[in-house]
DNA sequence: TCTTTTTTGTGTAAAAAATACACAACTTTG
DNA sequence: CAAAGTTGTGTATTTTTTACACAAAAAAGA
């Protein structure tokens, strides 16, 4: 009862012109919007703009744009980031996309977002614009489109990302104290930590490098200034096992 | 030479018509693909389909398809999942969007690549396509378009979230074995764990529900079959606050 | 210049978690 | 009834995490 007659190839169901497929496609808008995130006076602060669309007049939006043609989406959001802060090597990195029918009020628009984590005193950032600024996180509310519901997931994102890979350093500039990036930790997490023994931890990991430089024009004692050794980290990551729920 | 003259409310530049605004946007293909991972003969396997494409005669690509105007895209990945497969309740997250201009050959097409796991000996999932098949995905190679990076990266994404969440049961039938909770986690994260500390661990947490039944028509002593309970797991969500990178 | 305030910098003890490791009992198979 | 393969369990060691206190440094203000 064995059939040998095997129909190999069906050549008669293969499609030959993919370009005419993928005209036949629908189509749908898309965008990025970036959740651009910097940290000031101990506090995570997100890149706002005032809201062009009428029915959202005094919401603030993130900074987002049309995906071109042919242009990747990293790519778009990069273009994003650097049109409003002039700032090149910039971290950035994607959360994922919102899909919301009605996410936008001009009919369906579809949106990947970003996560960008920049330092607010770098030189080259300047924010002249009134309608751009820096607002803290925990008090954001009332965003045009899902804007809120886009930070609070790049919010969460970040919080749990930050635990596991050096991204704060992004936040901070390049010479920092221990005590501004307990700081750091503290204000994303929202938690306090010990301080002994979160100095310990990351002297534990040996990736700062004391540069022997103390901090400069602080109301108290100062304390010493570390570089984060992204070299060292870059070569020695490992790959933990383990099994926690 | 302080200006008091605010100018609030600049009305002439807020748009009134979103719609027309929308309109003006350029308008991308948009595609779901699901890398639907299954677990069988103690390896993890992902459903594959034979690739329609000419160009890509005999090399498998991932299930998927367009997004459909008004789809949010988990319902597009969720009916893609649904058609092929017929089953309810199955576990699918997004995991990010895949946009290479040159990613698909008859142009460009934006993908949202999905992971979902299913049981493959549940009864309601019939594979009787000859051209979709499981394949393992240790061996997978010479996928079509970009697949071979999405499953790669979906993989990658299931073995990190599988020892921070409890993913792994969608893998497995209801009532499970220890061992065969081991094989799949061994499977998965392509390591060895020590049986008894494996055990201790999941003992520990307290989130396996001992039935009080047996194995079956296993060729060796039956060991005990247990459910994970879903229930006290989501109740007692603890958050973690640690750094280790 | 002295006192107050604030912050830096450090160590140890206890608890919890992870790891390494071995043996007896059970079930099936031949 | 012997052999093979697997289940089920405990303990000792090491590592990691947590909790906790005090002296010294610098700045600010009197």
């Amino acid at each position: 009862m064995k059939k040998n007659i095997q129909q190999e190839k069906p050549h008669e169901h293969l499609i030959k012109d993919a370009k005419k497929l993928v005209l036949a496609y629908p189509k749908v808008p898309l965008t990025v919007d970036c959740a651009i995130f910097g940290f000031e006076e101990s506090q995570l602060k997100v890149l706002v703009i005032k809201s062009d669309l009428e029915m959202y007049d005094g919401h603030y939006s993130l900074l987002g744009d049309i995906v071109q043609d042919n242009e990747e989406l990293d790519e778009a959001a990069y273009r994003v980031l650097k049109a409003r802060t002039g700032m090149n090597d910039v971290f950035l990195d994607q959360v994922r996309a919102f899909s919301h029918p009605a996410r936008h009020p001009g009919g369906r628009v579809i949106t990947v977002a970003y996560c960008s984590l920049l330092n607010i005193n770098h030189h080259q950032l300047k924010i002249h614009d009134n309608e751009l600024n820096w607002h803290s996180v925990s008090t954001l509310k009332d965003m045009a489109f899902d804007h809120k519901e886009i930070v609070d997931e790049c919010y969460s994102w970040l919080q749990k990302r930050i635990q596991e890979h050096p991204l704060g350093f992004n936040l901070l500039p390049e010479k920092f104290s221990l005590r501004e990036l307990q700081n750091l930790y503290e204000a994303i997490l929202g938690v306090s930590l010990d301080r002994r023994n979160f100095r310990k931890k990351f002297a534990s990991m040996d990736l700062l490098i004391d540069i022997n430089e103390m901090e400069q024009d602080v109301p108290h004692r100062p304390g010493k200034l570390y570089k984060f050794n992204f070299e060292k980290y870059e070569t020695s990551k490992r790959k933990w096992i383990g099994i926690d729920f």
